[in-house]
DNA sequence: GAATCCCCTTACCGGTTGGTAGGGACGTTG
DNA sequence: CAACGTCCCTACCAACCGGTAAGGGGATTC
């Protein structure tokens, strides 16, 4: 086996970090491979040398929050009614830590941009978790007759919900102050509990 | 006065247009001058000498949009109750509309990157759009109460949910193919109809 | 101690970027 | 007919893009 650690984290994956922290801020063509490898005080040729083209470390960074998302499935207890269970997978989705802030902003630049980038990866990464995410609402009492494009549109607007505040962070703190922002983003989430509470039990249209 | 029409619409217009459309679907720095300029049949010293720098150009289409989103608020009629004019306002913000889908695209993508491209304009733009829409919500029956942070934050979810489907209408029919995205497409309206009505009937977290 | 592999470097490539300089076609105005 | 402004062109620029080629330092292996 290798050494124990020679650097705290492999430098493959603090390239995976900074360039998910910087793909997340600026987006794919926002951010050139030279200006991830500056951070890190490398060049591109060190980028270029562990992932081959810049397609592929996008790549791996959809990879692994796919993986999270995934991931987020796994650690909602089973034995909650489903409303419940899919108020908090919602409810997990964000939180104020930067890699969560991250994963949602470029959720949000994958889905506005993938069908330019040639049609690629990026949306089976999200199929699976759509699906997920359907099936549970289906599950919850009172939507079990919606139709499929019900549930899907209801499912679209929910994570539209979730995801627009950590994308529209930054903008709303330059609008209203700091501290205003800070106010929201303390209540944010259990606001936001409340209102898929409600959205939930309202039920799909009739 | 000018002849009447030199051409059906003035080239300045067509290249507003044309920009509007490719920066909400590639994004910023996803299109260039000279590619723009080439879908309407010119080169980028056209564009250049009408608008003299990119970033000028695409503050124009932002502020095209500003325009409309003001409009909004004048045409919903103020004799109405809050809670319907807040539901028509939300509802008039979306529909299958090229135009209407490149706004809400070019919205999003602007709260991502404005932060980025030097703080400046964009923000200014939605501003009294989000203040308007926090006034028209303590409007309405039951949230009198409640507080600025609350308002705010409902504020958000609703836009989300609102604009997201815009956003993510080219991924999802990828995901799930042309004729499930239609169905999906054609109840949209009415289900946010009813979702927002159901999120604004709760009222704030007690 | 020679060979090998891993990690990262400098040097360079063709292509594209936003922007500048200058000129020409054309209609309007004196 | 000359002067002028509008509109768009070709030609060009330095800077940067993603990616290739080749080599060097250092630890590991034989």
């Amino acid at each position: 086996m290798a050494t124990a650690f020679k650097t705290s984290a492999s430098t493959r994956d603090r390239m995976i970090e900074e360039a998910r922290a910087l793909f997340a801020e600026r987006g794919f063509y926002g951010v050139s491979i030279a200006q991830i490898a500056a951070e890190l005080g490398l060049t591109k040729q060190a980028l270029l040398h562990h992932f081959g083209t810049k397609e592929r470390l996008y790549g791996l960074v959809l990879e692994q929050i796919a993986g999270e998302l995934a991931g987020l499935k796994a650690s909602s207890e089973p034995a909650a009614d489903a409303a419940r269970r899919l108020q908090d997978w919602l409810v997990a989705m964000i939180s104020d830590t930067p890699p969560r802030i991250e994963r949602s902003r470029l959720l949000m630049r994958e889905i506005l941009d993938n069908q330019v980038r040639a049609e690629r990866a990026g949306s089976w990464y999200l199929k699976p978790f759509l699906g997920d995410l359907v099936t549970m609402l289906r599950g919850v009492p009172g939507w079990s007759g919606a139709s499929d494009a019900q549930l899907r549109a209801t499912v679209v607007q929910l994570l539209g919900a979730v995801n627009y505040h950590a994308v529209s962070g930054p903008t709303f703190r330059g609008i209203f102050g700091t501290e205003a922002a800070q106010a929201m983003n303390d209540i944010f989430a259990s606001q936001l509990r409340h209102m898929v509470h409600a959205v939930l039990a309202a039920g799909p249209e009739v």
